[in-house]
DNA sequence: CTTGACCCTGAAGTTATGTTTAGGGTCTAG
DNA sequence: CTAGACCCTAAACATAACTTCAGGGTCAAG
């Protein structure tokens, strides 16, 4: 319940000064209560929030979806299912993602093994790979 | 070696004519003469060079790096090695955003498979995860 | 009472890769 | 000779997620 400044949220989230206003803006957090002088004030309740923002991104949530995510856990309406559908798609988009990275890097590693290294540009076969039809 | 307006380039190759002109003056297509009313006028060579830059795209390539790609080539001191360190650099960070992306792919279908999707939200899994420390 | 750390706002900048808009010439088929 | 397709430029817009900047209060220690 201590009364926190935002630079403490910021140092206990791990996570800039600037990024907690810019959430705030976001609708991420709710706007704090100022103190007299117009300082933010912050409850350990802004620290978990600012966590699981951080904690959303790391498995790919943009701060939209994570927005989505957030007002689903203050519904009353909403259920378990509904936070599992944006957990499948985004699944399914990391899963695309992944297939597209991967057919990438396979013509990479062709390209790659297709060239010895030596030789003049003149015949690379990787600026040869890129240029043909 | 038909003189092309933009328009017949970008059909040819696949993009639009914004990005050609995008493209020029980005330095990836070198400036294109022009016809007495101000037209560009193009030969198949640049056809082919906007379709380098597409496959070069496709396999992961910034801009960036297809401009210093196409400086190589045209470059008399450059080698084939030259072209290889940048394929190679290019393959290390696909395959680092592989290695992340396949930690988000493990991380989701956890958060999924811990949540059988019925019951409210007061003890969803997947919510709980992500607020736990 | 001053200095340095910390807080405030609003606006603009960053990166990448184009797209969109506004306003205006050109070319060609009918 | 006119309509429609095509071309020109410069500048603004779009997205994501912040960061940086400019200008200015506040607070605590010595």
């Amino acid at each position: 319940m201590a009364n926190l400044n935002i630079g403490a949220v910021a140092a206990q989230s791990g996570v800039t000064v600037e990024a907690i206003r810019f959430y705030e803006k976001q609708k991420l957090i709710p706007e704090a209560p100022r103190s007299t002088s117009g300082y933010r004030q912050y409850s350990d309740e802004t620290v978990k929030r600012v966590q699981f923002i951080q904690k959303a991104k790391d498995v790919g949530f943009s701060l939209k979806e994570i927005q989505s995510l957030l007002t689903l856990e203050a519904s009353s309406e909403a259920s378990c299912a509904d936070v599992k559908a944006q957990a499948l798609a985004k699944l399914a988009e990391v899963s695309a993602r992944l297939r597209e990275l991967r057919k990438i890097q396979r013509a990479l590693k062709t390209l790659v093994e297709r060239c010895d290294g030596s030789g003049p540009l003149t015949d690379c076969p990787i600026l040869d790979a890129l240029n043909a039809n």
